[in-house]
RNA sequence: GGACAGGUGGGUGAGUUGGCUGAAACCACAUCCCUGCUAAGGAUGCGUACUGGUAACGGUACCGAGGGUUCGAAUCCCUCCCUGUCCGCCA
């Protein structure tokens, strides 16, 4: 959520960051106006609210000193009217104002560039040589195939479209992949945590996949529960509605959890392999720093996520995402792309974010600072998703013969 | 899923014949004093959020959540959630 008071003393600001996540300022200036409205009407409630309570006060008294009630009963039976009717418009610009903030994405930082789309994310750097092949390289659901590595025609059956099945070596590795993944992560410091892969509502509006999003998630029928799109939600809410320990920050956590999506907004796009399926796995980073620390802790886990790709010896490149491609709670996002030889492009396989004080604000996640309860910081990054370093590691180890080297980091994995 | 018992501040835990309790006491914690040796004693402070005020200091709300009764509710009523114990079921 968006801070309120900063909307509204420096209003031209914020509305010129969010331009560049294309919000519109009408919208903005209604969230303000409902902010004024709601701190004047919820003021005069309080002060009919004080009235109340100090002349109730004086029931006792008079019941003391054998005094006639009457009079002040009925005056305070006619200021209680008028606090209910109060309160009840109080309660529904809370309301509003509440669909209004809750709808409201963060806003980027100063330095991510301008841009509509992907075409202007921002190449930062390219890691590792692409290798050469003299032979044309295969997609990885010809391979899979081919090797009866990926089962598509199964997936479907036991479940529907968007899901598959692995085999043999391939499911081997993915599980060899989990765990370097996790041990390459911890080994940089990062604390290992098992989760829970259903959440509950408030878990999901305190990350922001609620209640904008509500159509990309599966929900458990007549529950109150999804399915997790991406541990980031579980790690981040773990700390929901409490206050930190300063010493205990930053906290760097690293989970493996399966994911669940509906990709609704994506029809058509990657029907072919798995690249993009309604259930995956990932091994995700998250952190819960002070303010001050964001930056320096967004650096560690990027550089960790692309250190993992080139141990793995994986060709990459780092992207900073432009405004108009960010996420919903990034204020800043850098994209790790994997090198496809199949497909001749690079993939998304990771997606590192820092979200400053957003998501802290929905979640209420705070530190004690001297005397006061600030807002942490919260990030988080994938190190990496498990499906697509499979396909890498397809696409790039294939060999002239159809067959798939292991690198040499996963062989005592498997 | 069934029965019973509960859900109070960082912790333990009082308060349930409605008002003087936003909440005793103890512990923990912070600052100070005394004293000096591997300790002890004393003083003060110490929930969260919003809000008024330069500040001092005020106001409102919150005792699992949401409703209700009442001039007034942690205390009474309803619904839901959660925890514990026993039973049932089960990896």
């Amino acid at each position: 959520m968006i801070d309120l008071k900063k909307l509204q003393n420096g209003f031209n600001e914020t509305a010129d960051k969010l331009r560049k996540k294309k919000i519109k300022e009408e919208v903005l200036k209604e969230l303000q106006r409902l902010f004024v409205v709601l701190k004047e009407q919820r003021s005069e409630l309080e002060k009919l609210q004080a009235q109340q309570n100090k002349k109730s006060k004086l029931f006792p008294l008079y019941l003391k000193e054998k005094k006639d009630i009457s009079g002040l009963k009925k005056e305070l039976e006619e200021n209680k009217e008028n606090i209910s009717f109060k309160q009840k418009i109080v309660n529904e610009i809370e309301e509003e104002l509440e669909i209004y903030a809750l709808n409201i994405p963060n806003i980027p930082d100063d330095d991510v560039p301008i841009g509509k789309d992907e075409n202007d994310n921002l190449e930062i750097k390219k890691v590792l040589e692409p290798r050469v092949f003299d032979f044309k390289a295969k997609e990885h659901w010809e391979l899979g195939e081919d090797l009866e590595w990926i089962d598509f025609k199964r997936g479907v059956k036991l479940a529907k479209s968007r899901f598959s099945v692995l085999k043999n070596e391939a499911a081997k590795l993915e599980r060899a992949l989990i765990n370097y993944m996790l041990d390459f992560n911890t080994d940089k410091g990062f604390k290992e945590v098992s989760v829970p892969y259903i959440v509950n509502k408030d878990s999901m509006t305190g990350t922001g996949q609620l209640p904008k999003f509500a159509d990309d998630l599966f929900k458990i029928e007549n529950e109150e529960l999804y399915l997790i799109p991406t541990a980031e939600v579980p790690l981040t809410n773990l700390y929901r509605d409490e206050i930190l320990n300063t010493e205990a920050l930053p906290k760097l956590m690293c989970a493996y959890t399966a994911c669940f999506r509906k990709e609704a907004g994506s029809a058509g796009r990657d029907t072919r392999g798995i690249i993009r399926q309604h259930q995956f796995d990932k091994v995700e980073l998250v952190s819960i720093t002070k303010p001050e620390q964001s930056d320096e802790v967004f650096d560690k886990m990027l550089q960790c996520a692309s250190d993992l790709l080139t141990s793995l010896g994986l060709p990459h490149r780092l992207v900073l995402l432009c405004g108009g491609d960010l996420g919903f709670s990034a204020a800043k996002t850098v994209d790790l792309e994997v090198w496809l030889p199949g497909q001749n492009r690079y993939r998304e396989i990771s997606s590192v974010s820092n979200t400053r004080d957003f998501q802290a604000r929905r979640a209420k996640i705070r530190y004690k600072d001297g005397k006061k309860n600030k807002l942490v910081h919260t990030l988080n990054g994938s190190s990496l998703a498990v499906g697509r370093t499979l396909i890498a590691i397809m696409e790039n180890y294939q060999q002239a013969d159809g067959s798939i080297q292991i690198p040499e980091v996963l062989k005592k994995y498997i």
